[in-house]
DNA sequence: AAACAGGCCTAAA
DNA sequence: TTTAGGCCTGTT
């Protein structure tokens, strides 16, 4: 893959596999925001910027030492996706789902972030955990300004750990907002090393995160996946339950995917939102 | 109005 | 080990 610096952005020629409303909407992150002109603007890493796609290439805002240290990774750029897509058509099902998902990446999301997001994605719909989590960093993450806007970064676990689930009243988070604090204490403490954890397989992270309050085995799922980049992860929400119920034999193990599992969940969740537009928005 | 939303926790079999 | 009910809140 090749990139080219221009003033105010990297233009990403010749990539394959990465459109961002794809990417976007695919229910992996929360805070990336369709604009006017197309293009999608968002908070991640600390860092406003707008992604778009024009003409099979790919513009993400900024210089070049952002794209290197950040970009590159959180979209996962080193990795050939059309190959994954490929080993993960195993059968009709998920081959037509791969197809139809074509240019979904994982992101490699912060960790707190994913951790801390997916707790507050229980049992709500999207549209109500981006509202939760704007009003999250609005009330205790950084002021960013971004093409004259303000935006904010996501609290740190720090942060939140300096503060008690009364002070998140304000972003109407409900019974979520104790395990938010506590897990957000168990990791600025050291307790739990989100980082260590990214070292351990699948089963063992999933087993840690569930220690903490509010982290059942979707959400530790999900924080193991896009935060802790594990990509065996096979998240099972009520969607993907359903998909795998009409589709797959009642003894279905994810572990046929291999280390692709993780992205086969993210285009048969993909696809069947889709094809159910009409409920969830 | 009552049920449900990308679950989790606790109590009870 | 599995199952039922409750839970904050917003929307339909």
């Amino acid at each position: 893959m090749q990139y080219i610096v221009h003033e105010n952005e990297i233009e990403l020629r010749g990539i394959s596999d990465f459109d961002p409303v794809k990417i976007f909407e695919s229910g992996q992150c929360f805070r990336w925001n369709p604009a006017p002109d197309g293009s999608y603007i968002g908070v991640a890493m600390g860092i406003a910027a707008s992604v778009r796609s024009e003409d099979g290439a790919v513009f993400i805002s900024g210089g070049e030492e952002d794209f290197k240290n950040v970009w590159y990774d959180y979209f996962d750029l080193g990795r050939d996706y059309s190959e994954i897509r490929a080993r993960v058509s195993i059968d009709p099902y998920t081959t037509e789902a791969a197809e139809y998902g074509k240019g979904i990446r994982i992101l490699a999301q912060d960790r707190w972030e994913a951790l801390c997001s997916f707790i507050i994605s229980q049992c709500n719909n999207i549209p109500r955990i981006k509202k939760i989590i704007e009003a999250l960093c609005r009330l205790c993450g950084d002021r960013i300004e971004f093409r004259g806007e303000d935006h904010y970064t996501f609290p740190s676990a720090e942060k939140l750990a300096s503060m008690e689930p009364e002070d998140l009243a304000p972003i109407r988070s409900g019974y979520r907002a104790p395990y938010i604090i506590s897990a957000a204490r168990s990791v600025a403490s050291g307790e739990t090393d989100l980082e260590a954890l990214s070292g351990l397989d699948c089963a063992m992270a999933i087993k840690e995160l569930r220690r903490l309050e509010g982290v059942g085995e979707k959400v530790a799922n999900c924080a193991v996946l896009y935060g802790l980049r594990i990509p065996t992860a096979f998240p099972v929400d009520v969607w993907i339950k359903r998909a795998v119920e009409e589709h797959y034999p009642p003894d279905f193990d994810p572990s046929v995917f291999g280390d692709a599992a993780g992205l086969a969940q993210q285009y048969i969740y993909y696809y069947i939102r889709s094809s159910n537009a009409a409920s969830g928005h």
